[in-house]
DNA sequence: ATTGACGGCTAATTTGAATTAGCTTACAAT
DNA sequence: ATTGTAAGCTAATTCAAATTAGCCGTCAAT
């Protein structure tokens, strides 16, 4: 990792700390090792960092749709493998979403700066908002849809299957951002939750 | 409502757009109707006003928890009344809660300044958990035990049912925060929502 | 061996926002 | 009528942080 990349990743860092404007561009230097007017042999501006790392995220969240659109996104190629999800399948699926937003080096940072920036900027409100909710929302509508029509799940509104089940995720993603001591906990709740849930939609009958 | 007050009132809506740092007290001064340098006629510094804001949040909040300890905050009185809930009856009172959080004058903004600094002042995050996450579930909790005591919702676990019933909510309203167009959507779906968890949890056996 | 780009440094300089100084008017109380 | 205080203003001043200037060592390529 060069002086350009580290400087980016801990501007990264410290912004979804502290939001933008509290970042001095000596504090992101420091953190780098090297002087704060250094840094502008790798960037014109503390703009330009900001710039950069929004170039990344754009980057990184296209490759991954890409990666998705065989696996993760489209739903219709998952379906078979869930078309009689058991409930353990359901916790680990549940599961592996929760962690991997909560963990994910890159994105669980940008996350932090989506918040933060949200109500100042349009533009972060739509990413945030196509990333931790229709997004999520949509891709499981769809996974369910296909769930209920090959008679894993019960027939039931598919949108508010959908609701329930993610609304209880995205809350403790929330919660262990601000908090993460209470990831533990989080996660147990989460266990039950999808069980409950299996119980609830699943075709048992 | 005199100028001191305007002072709070128009600060109170910039940080809850933009965050602390990014507000100049120029641009306070002029939502005001003055010049900069008259606010220190009123307050002592930048801080100071944003100080005023958080005793003056404070202020409310324990108002408002004396007057739910009359109604709202004591979940026995209320039970009560509920222990027969209707389907419509829950309806009304999560729609309302819901309703509350997001349109009353002074939570909704002192809210989003909460989401901005969460991650940068340790002092909000507790706030904010206190008042968004952990503070709804335990009087939930609290009504949900009284109702499956009384016979009005079949047993079940009731950290559950409160994560159940509560996350959609919640979920909601942060998306109606960041894109307030949506409530219409947000209040249909949660309006569904109720029935659905009426249905499932409530006792019509 | 020389050259030139890269990436670092220290020491200015610039910029812009917060704050202070000091003047003025209105007006209420003596 | 005089005085004191509240609340406004314009014109400084201060201060911190961003940015620029200009110097230096390293090293890879000619």
């Amino acid at each position: 990792m060069n002086t350009k990349h580290r400087i980016l990743d801990e501007a990264l860092t410290l912004f979804a700390q502290k939001g933008y404007a509290n970042v001095y561009v000596g504090e992101i230097a420091e953190k780098v090792g090297i002087k704060a007017p250094s840094l502008y042999k790798h960037y014109k501006n503390k703009q330009a960092i900001f710039d950069a790392i929004i170039d990344e995220m754009n980057k990184r969240y296209e490759k991954q749709a890409g990666a998705l659109n065989i696996s993760g996104m489209n739903p219709s190629a998952d379906a078979s493998v869930y078309s009689s999800i058991s409930e353990d399948k359901l916790v680990e699926i549940g599961t592996g979403l929760f962690l991997y937003f909560l963990h994910d080096d890159y994105t669980s940072r940008f996350r932090k700066i989506l918040t933060i920036e949200q109500f100042h900027n349009k533009e972060f409100a739509n990413i945030y908002t196509s990333q931790y909710v229709d997004g999520p929302i949509s891709y499981q509508k769809m996974l369910f849809q296909f769930m209920v029509a090959s008679g894993a799940f019960n027939h039931a509104d598919v949108d508010l299957m959908t609701l329930q089940f993610y609304a209880p995720i995205y809350m403790l993603l929330t919660l262990c951002d601000r908090e993460p001591d209470r990831e533990a906990e989080a996660l147990e709740m989460l266990e039950k939750h999808f069980r409950q849930f299996s119980k609830i939609y699943g075709d048992t009958q």
